[in-house]
DNA sequence: GAGTGGTCTAGACCACGGG
DNA sequence: CCGTGGTCTAGACCACTCG
């Protein structure tokens, strides 16, 4: 890092080989390798077999971002969680669910709807879809005791997941539940996650206003 | 990974140490480490010496965000790329970037105002400082030919950075950019990154409306 | 004290892919 | 073909921390 850092290996350059680096910091290839192993996950660092290393010309900014259950967000802002839910029903999946979720027509979905406060203010309004082939329990589970988000994150294990964050005006549900007035520009996270190839759960969390996600490079 | 999801091993179960599973899948101790060292680090398990190794109770969804060069972001929509040097000059570094930039009262800075177009369309009104002493070169650079996000990835290496997600309605000034109505909901980045000790630069970057940011879990 | 994970070493075999 | 990175092995020493 301090040799790319000081250009000494510029972007684009072919840095020497693991077996070099290896004789000229007198260690194992093995400790090379894992170096720049980690440098290649990072995006700094470029590797290909026989064509060796080198330093990226664009290199990617790799943001990680912890997603905590909500509560933990809540708690880690020093603010006493809690939460409310505000409507739970066996629905049919409409339409733009059937799609995205990979489902049968005419399945029936879990949807709640729940509100998270910190310190009694609202926090993240929440609409859930819940596919109970994917959570066994979920229909006997107390949903106003522990959220969905968390009894979600214990009890369905899932594999994959997709998330989308944007920018939205507060819908009259929204806003109703946020308690501001409509078209307040939120921060909405959209997330589908998955157990295999089956759709588990997707929901759509507004914070809010003045909400930010942070994050490390 | 298939022992979590059968929950053979639990949430907040202890897993066999490193030298029992090495001896159940005839393997080295090593091969046994990079797998539950890379799971620990995808927040699957926890581990402590002496204490060993356990399936974490709330498992953090880890995503990685790529944030590519914006010129990548457009070309990766299929789209061309395009943008524009809307306003560039030497400023004095107001009072919110004096403490959050750490510099010296009265320093100046580069002050630069650019769009970024897809197909000649408004994608992102960029609003960016950086401070010459981190990024030598930057006062010759041709910043109408090449964005200055681009010129800063190949040519001041930063070393971390801090980055916030956050909805906006769209100020006048981002509204006359992007050509929407003010307090049009925007998705807005604000980063800021640092060449060790030192601020690089501070950029907030409005994306027009619709924009998602989106990434896997 | 003793058992855990963290890290390194020296060596090996292999897949890949450029020349 | 053959040099590169990818991966594994067997062994070692150490840091940490629980009991």
């Amino acid at each position: 890092m301090r040799r790319i850092r000081a250009r000494i290996w510029a972007p684009g350059d072919i840095i020497p080989s693991e077996l070099d680096l290896a004789r000229e910091f007198s260690c194992a290839r093995g400790t090379i390798n894992r170096a720049l192993t980690e440098l290649a996950e990072a995006g700094i660092l470029e590797r290909r077999r026989r064509a060796g290393t080198r330093v990226s010309l664009s290199p990617v900014h790799r943001a990680t971002l912890d997603i905590p259950v909500i509560r933990r967000e809540i708690e880690a802002l020093g603010a006493r969680y809690r939460h409310r839910l505000l409507a739970r029903a066996q629905e049919t999946a409409p339409e733009h669910l059937v799609a995205g979720m990979n489902l049968a027509r005419g399945k029936t979905l879990l949807h709640l709807k729940a509100l998270h406060l910190a310190n009694d203010r609202p926090f993240v309004y929440e609409d859930r879809w819940i596919n109970p082939e994917s959570a066994p329990g979920i229909d006997t589970a107390p949903l106003d005791a522990i959220s969905a988000n968390e009894w979600l994150v214990r009890n369905a294990p899932i594999s994959r997941g997709d998330i989308a964050f944007f920018a939205a005006g507060a819908t009259t549900e929204d806003a109703a539940a946020l308690n501001v007035v409509p078209q307040t520009p939120l921060f909405v996270i959209e997330r589908l996650t998955w157990a295999d190839s089956s759709a588990v759960t997707r929901v759509r969390l507004a914070y809010r206003p003045g909400y930010r996600m942070t994050a490390d490079i």
